[in-house]
DNA sequence: GCCAACGTTGGC
DNA sequence: GCCAACGTTGGC
């Protein structure tokens, strides 16, 4: 299916934050050094959408980022077997979502976020990435990439 | 700064 | 192939 999956990434603030991302455009993802989430990197497609989490000090997700190529070999790892894939941002969160909260939200309890907390890619369910992006107050704006325009309803609005 | 969780390494 | 030791992540 051309619908892309759905992830959530982390990154200490100190170290790249959601707003560098925002304000670089456009980065490589590099330095994942953990076998199941460079798996889970190589299997992003341009086009999949990532919850953006804050590590350590925010604690929360902050943002979307999109995943913008196909996944190579991360090169800051010359010669061994590493993954990377370009990212970009696509929306700010209004509100952070802080670790605290979906703690305590009894509908994000599998969230991998929570049952894999030290994992630093993860695979994300596409209804706790919907729940996430609404209690963040976001919505993705309108026709991204390469996606047919939605159909309008039949006997919609006027 | 401490500590729990857990992935990775290396000895046997 | 098991398991103890070690290192790292990340929350508190």
């Amino acid at each position: 299916m051309a619908t892309g999956r759905y992830w959530l990434i982390k990154s200490e603030p100190s170290v790249y934050a959601y707003a560098r991302l925002e304000a670089d455009g456009r980065t490589e993802w590099t330095g994942v050094r953990n076998f199941e989430a460079r798996n889970n990197l190589r299997a992003m497609t341009p086009g999949d959408l990532c919850l953006y989490y804050h590590s350590n000090e925010d604690k929360a997700v902050v943002g979307v980022a999109r995943v913008l190529s196909k996944p190579g070999p991360d090169p800051t790892a010359p010669g061994e077997d590493w993954a990377s894939v370009d990212m970009g941002p696509l929306v700010a969160f209004t509100v952070p979502v802080t670790l605290a909260t979906i703690k305590a939200t009894p509908a994000l309890k599998d969230f991998p976020l929570l049952t894999r907390s030290r994992l630093s890619v993860t695979p994300t369910p596409v209804e706790h990435f919907e729940l996430v992006l609404k209690m963040g107050q976001t919505k993705l704006p309108k026709a991204p990439a390469s996606k047919p325009k939605p159909k309008a309803k039949p006997g919609a609005r006027p």
